[in-house]
DNA sequence: GTACTTATGCTCATATCTAGCATAAGCCGG
DNA sequence: CCGGCTTATGCTAGATATGAGCATAAGTAC
């Protein structure tokens, strides 16, 4: 329970916390970053190492003095234990259930950033495939392989409760993995990881309840403490806000064609979409102007360079959820 | 920096109620709940008393350590300062950027709740009416009448700058208060409290900097602290989930008109709504259903009445954001 | 030059949103 | 009982956005 266990101030609290707690408990506050990038392979987030049962983790630390802001703490410790300076920065939620009776509590305020370039230019830094958590949310290449047996571990585990509870968890299911009629929603994707935990189908739910998980299914590799559920809360509000405000393009180089966005956009959400519709899209909403350079890395007919025109947008960072 | 390890959060806790990080920080959380209802007299909020400087604040206490559950904490803060419990609850933003050098952090999380009737049932708390806060942002009636002072207030504000910032002053007030060709948004409530607090035009400002208020235009009655930021959180991120979820039933009795819930609507957003294309649009999405009776108080013909069908809504409570 | 690849532009059908008008059905004062 | 008032309810035309397919342009590889 030394040092190496990295998150677990719970485990330490000492004896004095539970008795003075009426008077507003100890709280430890830490600091998450879901660090998103694009590269070549993909789409890419940024993990540091961690000591917890081996799980990779997020970047993280404690709140500390010298942060001015909360958002500046994020960026401290992320460019601390990666190398990797942040720019858009957005805050995501808080998480602080009390994890064990008689454990400390903690507090942890998870954020969302987006950085241009991934292992591209910055190799050191730990940069994994972010669907290798989430195998079942990429739907560009059609249904994923895994999603009818995933389907099948759900249902079971519905089939094991009693009518009413078996009806309530029937509908999630429906609701959350597109069942009868709806047709996936790809925003769902918390909504979709928060039932494989409680039906026991991903791995932190065995970690954490001490028991086997009997998942058939590949329900993709898991992360420390609680940090897939920061993750999968990270990619559902990212991919919500790339349909109104124009964040993708946060992850964008200078110079981009119409197709790398429409690359990107299809990574983030996981679907594909109608090259002409997106083209058209992008091209209404007077975000972007041609810069009069060509790409000739197509190969096929050359793409017209364009650049993003921030001064039309003058949102204020942070708080404008 | 002793430590590298990266995810150390490993402190001991030292102190009763607080954290002392090896940095000298000390954080207390608290917990802060916006709690809107609804009357004949309009939209309400609900206030507790407040120590500072007599402003009124919102009902607020530390995070304990009984507390479950941060949702939780709230619940049981608001019910002990008000006597008031709360139905819908849903985490909003957490505030946590150091107030003065020297003084102890303190990191807000803030909710937002609705409940179903206000001064009505429970004259004893102390509600108070949402737009003596924000006279500027109740356009039900046609532009406010001190819109156009508050224009010139801010215009001068933006004068006072050089060249670069005041092109940018310029933009935000354009963005927020829909000046050029835009139109007003009402979800942009934070935006435009913050260009009110920045340009000093609001009480806040001139407690937090020691200085005069120069507003001629009213921009409202303030409150304790950040708590009218909290608020103006509040009301925009309400606005915008009126149009995308069934929040609205939860401000609503059990029976009611479809003009009921189109009033109720407005008074949240603050705009006028086309009768037709509401009745329409409640009609069609299929969330509430006849109860076969007829209201008689309308004053004219006689309105069905509707109930909300919560079964349709299968939205898990807390972060679904 | 020919085949292949990707970019780009256009059109049509379908939903959704906006706005105005017409009718229904209660009340009220005579 | 009647006309005038009020509010509820229903319909419809026009504008705008969305979804999907097809035709053409302009490069590269052989």
């Amino acid at each position: 329970m030394g040092e190496r266990n990295p998150m677990s101030m719970a485990e330490r609290a000492d004896g004095a916390v539970e008795l003075h707690a009426h008077q507003g408990q100890t709280v430890g506050v830490g600091l998450n970053a879901v660090v998103v990038a694009f590269d070549d392979a993909g789409p890419r987030v940024l993990l540091a190492n961690s000591g917890e049962e081996g799980m990779p983790a997020l970047p993280s630390g404690p709140l500390e003095a010298e942060h001015r802001t909360l958002e500046a703490g994020v960026r401290s410790w992320v460019e601390r234990q990666t190398g990797q300076p942040l720019g858009f920065v957005e805050q995501l939620y808080t998480f602080g259930d009390k994890s064990r009776p008689g454990t400390r509590r903690f507090v942890s305020i998870a954020y969302l950033a987006l950085v241009r370039g991934a292992a591209d230019e910055r190799p050191a830094a730990g940069w994994a495939d972010l669907y290798a958590h989430f195998p079942y949310e990429d739907w560009r290449d059609g249904a994923p392989g895994s999603i009818a047996l995933l389907r099948e571990d759900l249902q079971d585990w519905a089939e094991d409760a009693g009518s009413g509870t078996k009806r309530g968890r029937l509908a999630r299911i429906a609701s959350a993995f597109g069942e009868d009629g709806q047709r996936w929603n790809e925003e769902r994707v918390l909504e979709r990881y928060e039932l494989l935990y409680e039906a026991g189908l991903v791995a932190e739910a065995g970690r954490d309840r001490g028991c086997a998980v009997r998942a058939r299914a590949d329900t993709g590799v898991p992360l420390a403490l609680d940090h897939r559920r920061m993750l999968a809360t990270a990619i559902g509000r990212l991919r919500a806000k790339i349909k109104y405000r124009p964040v993708l393009f946060e992850l964008m180089p200078d110079e981009f064609t119409l197709f790398d966005l429409q690359r990107i956009a299809e990574a983030l959400s996981g679907v594909r979409l109608h090259k002409p519709n997106f083209r058209r899209l992008m091209e209404s909403q007077g975000l972007i102007e041609e810069t009069g350079r060509l790409s000739t890395q197509t190969g096929g007919r050359p793409a017209k360079l364009f650049r993003y025109r921030p001064e039309i947008t003058m949102e204020r960072p942070g708080e404008t959820a």
